[in-house]
DNA sequence: CTAGCAGTTTACGTAAACGTAAAGCCCGAA
DNA sequence: TTCGGGCTTTACGTTTACGTAAACTGCTAG
């Protein structure tokens, strides 16, 4: 258990939203976001959010010691949940954040994201392959535990 | 990626044996094996094979400092990593094996199992719940960035 | 006798994504 | 002024299943 674990609320039927948000419905037209805000709206940790801009992830500004998130790092916070759900790994959507940084018109970038979109979800097309093996196996096994307990009805009552 | 990866070698198609060796073809009725006779059969290392032991899964004699593996110790290897396999931790795999051991005629222990083996199943069916839900998801986003590209490839010519 | 290989033990390292103190700063309320 | 919150930083802890290195023993071949 690693990818899809959703710890904290287990899986409430919350709207997921896209990566491009429509007209930013939620946080009504905010411009700026507090840590707290952030974490409600997201339902993550503050530490998760220190977390990941420790790891480059996000740079909100400070007002003195304190942080304050921009619609652009929320939007960022938004794609990297986003990433996290679909199994990549905060460093895979760092390189993505970091390639769309880079500018070059975005065309590439949003070229080379989508390529790593769609081989992400042969690989999870082959996970749940797996799983379907996994599943069947239990079930034989199942069979034989089932056929083991009947052969020992007869002689043990 | 944790319970369904194989690090090693890649999902080749071996033959999974069940839980129950048919007549133990394959190791052709031996009574003792060493720890590369069981490395080499399970393709596992054969640190995972003193681990293993470390953490109660296996209990081989010695011959002096050497471990010496009964079909017993083969059986239960067969049995942890099945249960690897399909997603148990080793924690819960030496659970039923000691339950097992317990005796008691064994049904209780078959019932046992057998409740978890289900219980697992319903759980890998969650996850391939959640493994279509972000396949779903990452096609959304591949769409939405599809539709960014067409429509930069006007005024980007 | 000496390599060399197989086996052993002990014990630290690794990856991922945070959780959880610990300790301190700053601000508004009572 | 003191208390309670909320924020900050630093840094160690957690989980799982081994990998890997170091250092030693024992056996066999040459």
């Amino acid at each position: 258990m690693t990818e899809f674990d959703h710890p904290g609320h287990t899986a409430e039927p919350r709207q997921e939203p896209g990566l491009v948000a429509g007209f930013d419905r939620g946080a009504a037209g905010r411009e700026v976001f507090t840590i707290r805000d952030l974490t409600k709206e997201f339902e993550v940790s503050a530490r998760t959010l220190r977390f990941y801009e420790e790891k480059g992830l996000l740079a909100p500004r400070r007002n003195g010691e304190k942080r304050l998130y921009s619609r652009r790092d929320r939007a960022r916070l938004r794609y990297v949940l986003m990433g996290k759900r679909v199994g990549f790994s905060l460093e895979e959507v760092r390189e993505m954040l970091d390639l769309y940084d880079l500018g070059d018109g975005r065309r590439t970038q949003l070229q080379v994201a989508l390529a790593k979109f769609q081989e992400r979800a042969v690989r999870l097309e082959e996970q749940r392959g797996e799983i379907d093996r996994a599943i069947a196996e239990l079930a034989r096994a199942s069979l034989e535990i089932q056929a083991m307990l009947s052969a020992r009805a007869n002689d043990e009552g």
